[in-house]
DNA sequence: GATGAATGAGGATTCATTCAT
DNA sequence: TATGAATGAATCCTCATTCAT
């Protein structure tokens, strides 16, 4: 968590050194990230730094934070333009908001990965600490409970298991969707047509 | 590639010193991975590590592709076991070896998924250059074509994407299941019962 | 070039510095000087050197440069001191400068001197790179460039040799006077003697 | 000055371990030159070196006393073919003998002039240590002492002076003329125009 | 005599963090 | 509040030399 110093900066400053942080973060990735580069490329001082924040990790949770925000209101966004408010239609928006994150806020997407793929770092739980679940994940684990109970799903998944495949099979299609586009845009059908196979992979699999 | 001074080590030393190559990697990561604590905690001088290994890369090259090499060992004992020689038996072997392979060596697993994390490093390049694929991929590869130009499978999935996820999905069990059960074992039964539930998702997903 | 850093320094610093530098020089030649030495020797951190140095080249380079500056300042010195400003004039003053600068800055004319017979070395020619003729130099070039034209001089005699001929001979004598005079001072007369024979052999050779 | 086992090795075996060490030093100078490589290089192993020499600076020092016997033993040929026996004849013998050694000989050339350049080393202060001065040598300083005796020679002129300007003079000429001529054989005319030149340069000045 | 693995001090360089201005 | 010089532990890596085989 940023200190008030940071939070008292103009919009503008601070911007300059998130977009400086997210751009290291996306050349390096948080483990060579590197405050001087950073104090550099944002044009503030070394010192200046250390009175925004408590350490590296401490601008790095803020990121991560902030990326599963915006992440949140993509994903919130597709919900509410879906028809169907069931389980289908939780999964597609879950796909389609984070594709469309992944590919809008590209800087941000990467940095938050970076974090993701740091799963027995320090920092990784430090900012599961701070995590607050999305009212959407919320939501969604209860659907998924309910099916559970429902008989709906198969018996051996639990809620804690399914959100780890669906956001497991998430990030295996858009890696595989970056690599193979990595430059030109992507238009809104192909996304439509990979979300979903997303959807239908998670939920009938491969199996035609 | 190690040189011929590590390979005509003593197997106990050149145990010390990949063990203590694993240890450094599971606390810290490739990235943060130190010579000077590995060979501290091997026993060995600064300079004998030189004497073995080009450099860190070269050592964590040399493990990835143990680990590798390993893994299929288990992915092949569980074919063989098989009965049946077919798509989901592919799957179900492939799944019920890594999973044993895993839980078997974790610090192998641990080394070998810290670096399939690192897909832009430099140092993920220089191992693919190493990398061989391992016959049970090739054949897996092959099946699944196969499948696919029979029309049984999902018409937008291609082999590659296939791949992806199978490895994908089995990640995201054996980490839910080494996060569940991290210290004491899991019985056959267990294994087995997730295992399947790995085979069932990728084939039918998680409708029942 | 020295970062800014090093150039805000206060003057006393600086000299610190550059002394420990030319200590280190004079004591171990550039090849085998050590960065940890001559932090030690000026009593800064190891971190403060590479804030005022690319690396130690940097300081070399530096060092180089500045002897360079005020041996040509000497000789400047000493031309406008002399009579004839004819070419055994020129060379006089050459000669004259030279050796007060290598009497008066015995550490700087060692390290310059030292830097000179690196030849082949990469530094050698990083400093060629950022060094500036000097005027003197030019001035003398041309002179000698004229007489040769006027047919004055031996017909084998190009600029160029002539020119390494004088800068051989002069550090020849200055060396063979440092050495039989290494510490205590040398009176005027003794210096104007040797310089003249300097210029004499130049001109005339050994034959009386 | 190496030991017993090193002269008891066989002449090819010896040739191949200086060679070696010649290329060495003519590829990184004294400074750089290490043992390691030249082991490598002359295919023996690390412990043999230190069988058959004290350490570097032994092996060094018998190459620089071997380059001075070969140097020597041209200069020697060089006055035998000469007419006059006199004072001329000898600066020109040495001249003559300097660049053919230089130009037949250039590793052993390399070699010497790399460690001649080490004036203030401890390296150049053991080699002086073990040098025999060479009798052409002897007999040169015995000329010069006559001619100044004689009141032939400038009167400021020392014997010892008149060496190092001699030997400084003839390296300047040589230099210049491997930088000119790098790769190219040189033909005996050229070489003796030049080796006129350093003498009638040494005897008469630059002055026509 | 020959070998080559073992050693560890020493090399340059980086970087997060502090603190006086 | 802003600065940026100062710090020094920690990084990887090299290399002459020793010594057991």
């Amino acid at each position: 968590m940023p200190k008030e110093t940071f939070l008292n900066l103009k919009e503008e400053k601070q911007q300059r050194i998130l977009s400086a942080a997210l751009h290291e973060i996306a050349e390096n990735g948080y483990d060579k990230a590197s405050v001087t580069r950073i104090v550099k490329d944002a044009g503030i001082a070394t010192g200046s730094f250390y009175q925004y924040f408590e350490d590296l990790d401490d601008l790095f949770i803020h990121i991560a934070l902030e990326a599963g925000r915006i992440k949140a209101a993509y994903m919130r966004k597709a919900l509410a333009e879906s028809k169907e408010q069931n389980l289908e239609g939780a999964i597609r928006a879950m796909y389609l908001g984070g594709m469309r994150f992944g590919l809008e806020h590209k800087e941000y997407y990467k940095a938050a990965e970076s974090l993701m793929r740091m799963k027995d770092s320090e920092l990784y739980h430090k900012m599961l600490a701070h995590a607050e679940k999305s009212e959407l994940a919320l939501w969604l684990f209860q659907i998924v409970a309910q099916a559970i109970a429902n008989g709906e799903l198969n018996e051996n998944i639990t809620p804690e298991l399914f959100f780890r495949l669906l956001t497991g099979i998430n990030a295996t299609i858009i890696e595989y969707l970056i690599e193979q586009k990595p430059d030109e845009g992507m238009d809104a059908l192909d996304l439509e047509k990979l979300c979903e196979l997303g959807v239908q992979l998670v939920l009938h699999g491969i199996k035609r």
